[in-house]
RNA sequence: GCGUCCGUAGCUCAGCUGGAUAGAGCGUUGCCCUCCGGAGGCAAAGGUCAGAGGUUCGAAUCCUCUCGGACGCGCCA
């Protein structure tokens, strides 16, 4: 769909010329849609700048635009606002156009670092932002035109892997992976289940903290693990393949998917030699110790710690592995650009990260797109009853559990297969709704009433209208016609549809500049709402007259072709009956 | 102490380079199925945009201060 909002911005970009104005034409949709449909403030800001009357300016740049704006008339209002209202049949001329995006000038390399989960450790709430976040970015990203891979960063090395070997080494000693003189092959079929390993870890980690020579054995296997022992390697294989087995259904679930499931073990051999050249090229320093690079700047208001590459104890960080897996993005995918989606009380680590960098010459450009905190109705951080965070899983079920009862409800059938699979849909969009219309940066409050909410501005609100229009035209043979050139007088719910699905690509552009899937959920919820009043104010298949009948069909193929893609970006799945 | 984010209707939240009359959902109250799916539509009530100054023709939006909340600040991730 070619943008009306870039349409008349080109036209005013052309009248500024000619009027012999320097400023950049900005052009949004009315505030006033009793008055226009799109408006400028353009007058407004020269007028201060010129210091000269904002009326004035507009009235002459509406004189130079009149030349070639046929299909627009163009009101200057008010204190100098140029107010612009497209004829119907310019709105029915570029709804016909169809839905094209918009773009990026120059197609980049992207990575979304997002996801991100520990192994053994179960999936819970807490992983809902960066997944649901991050999945829209990348679809945002690849919409624009950019190659864009998703990366899952999994947590896949730290002492965390020590403690489980030594946990399980107490348990059943007599493993082979614990016999260092054990030559044979290892077992294929994992020692522990997944439940077993999520069983384990928040034992052995709350043992640690209390017993100090646990935690030295724990450190000591992971120092062992690190430098290659054999079973303690095939044993870390098997507790990270049983966590990705129980991700990939997690992530399936939400829909959500990665094309790299690279973790931060990885790029643990490439340390040594990134510091060291590092250590070359004279951007490393000693501290206390360990080894440091300076990130702070002399314009800094806040304090900036350095990046610690090595601890004093000759081990690596967080910051160390982040450093080296920007190292091989930039060097294996020729990376442009990475956006970070994870929990913004890392901002100041990643700015250290993004700094360090920099500054050793990588041209990349890195977001952060830090999300709140997931609060419970007391608003602090979100506890089950037991004190535990909610698994995901068992989120999902309830979800579609009560999607289930829903659809008895409504239809008083239930075809077993096919409705527990669209119960799932319907549970799982009332969910990723409710979390991607939250701005990411900021807090929000987890509420379950909330999410099992069904009514009203929510995923299945969406769903429903498209359920309607799918059963609209399924009883229809009749051809779309095309309006292109059609003269047809709109009535008022017709022509606020119109001018909602035309500004599908400047919502799009706003939420990919601002990396936010927010704007777009705003944006499908109006199109449902203002598709809902049109339905309720016409009779589609039951109007007599074909014109009408026609045009209000066209329109509804059009209303279903943007929530689709709006849905897709967004990262949710529709269905064909509820 | 320094820094970051935040404070908008009873509740949860939008509000796009400063613009016209600050919006939505939930909740509350009332209405709408002889008509295509009522998970819907219509309407009403509900606001000192935390407070105080300032910049501006114009401020929820920009600046300063105060109050209130969340978070972060060298060898954890």
């Amino acid at each position: 769909m070619i943008s009306l909002q870039l349409h008349i911005t080109d036209l005013l970009t052309k009248a500024l010329d000619v009027c012999g104005y320097d400023e950049p034409a900005f052009v949004k949709a009315s505030d006033r849609p009793d008055l226009s449909d799109y408006q400028s403030t353009v007058a407004l800001s020269l007028g201060k700048k010129l210091k000269t009357n904002p009326v004035e300016i507009a009235n002459k740049l509406k004189e130079a635009l009149s030349v070639s704006a046929d299909s627009l008339e163009i009101f200057v209002a008010g204190p100098g606002f140029l107010n612009f209202k497209c004829t119907d049949a310019c709105l029915m001329a570029y709804l016909s156009k169809g839905i094209a995006p918009i773009k990026a000038a120059a197609s980049q390399n992207v990575i979304v670092d997002y996801g991100g989960p520990n192994v053994a450790k179960p999936m819970h709430v807490g992983h809902l932002r960066s997944s649901i976040i991050g999945e829209s970015l990348k679809r945002l990203c690849r919409y624009k035109g950019h190659v864009v891979l998703g990366d899952i960063h999994l947590g896949d090395w730290g002492t965390q892997m020590g403690m489980l070997i030594v946990a399980l080494q107490e348990k059943h000693p007599d493993l082979p992976y614990f016999d260092n003189s054990f030559e044979g092959a290892y077992p294929e079929t994992s020692p522990v289940t997944l439940d077993q390993l999520q069983e384990i870890y928040p034992q052995i980690s709350s043992r640690c903290k209390e017993d100090e020579s646990l935690a030295e054995k724990a450190r000591t296997a992971t120092y062992e693990l690190q430098n290659g022992r054999p079973g303690y390697r095939a044993l870390w294989q098997h507790f990270v393949c049983v966590s990705v087995n129980d991700m990939k259904r997690n992530f399936e679930h939400l829909n959500v998917s990665f094309e790299q499931w690279f973790g931060e073990s990885r790029y643990q051999e490439a340390i040594p030699s990134m510091i060291a050249a590092y250590e070359k090229k004279g951007l490393v320093r000693e501290s206390d110790g360990a080894l440091v690079i300076d990130v702070a700047s002399s314009t800094d208001k806040k304090e900036m710690p350095p990046l610690i590459l090595k601890k004093k104890d000759g081990g690596f960080l967080y910051a160390t592995t982040d450093l080296a897996t920007i190292e091989e993005r930039v060097h294996t995918f020729n990376a442009d650009r990475i956006i970070y989606v994870v929990d913004g009380r890392q901002r100041l680590h990643f700015e250290q990260v993004f700094r360090a960098a920099e500054k050793v010459g990588h041209k990349t450009t890195f977001d952060f797109i830090g999300f709140g905190t997931m609060n419970g109705p007391d608003n602090k951080p979100f506890k089950t009853r037991s004190g535990g965070a909610m698994r995901l899983e068992e989120l999902i079920q309830m979800l579609t559990e009560e999607a289930a009862v829903r659809i008895k409800e409504a239809r008083g059938d239930f075809e077993t297969k096919e409705d527990e699979a669209r119960a799932q849909a319907i549970g799982v969009a009332a969910l990723k709704f409710a979390d991607l219309q939250h701005n990411p940066s900021q807090n929000y409050q987890f509420d379950l009433k909330k999410f099992m909410n069904f009514e009203g501005k929510t995923g299945p609100y969406l769903l429903y209208a498209l359920v309607r229009i799918f059963a609209l035209l399924e009883k229809t043979s009749e051809e779309t016609i095309d309006f292109k050139d059609h003269t047809l007088s709109l009535s008022s719910a017709e022509r606020i549809l119109m001018l909602k699905i035309l500004q599908t690509e400047e919502v799009i552009e706003r939420a990919y500049q601002a990396l936010s899937p927010h704007f777009l959920c705003d944006f499908a919820f109006d199109v449902a709402q203002v598709f809902s009043r049109f339905y309720s104010a016409h009779p589609i298949l039951s109007e007599k007259d074909d014109m009408k009948r026609h045009l209000r069909l066209w329109l509804c193929t059009k209303t279903k072709e943007t929530l689709l893609l709006l849905l897709e970006l967004l990262g949710i799945s529709c269905v064909n009956k509820m």
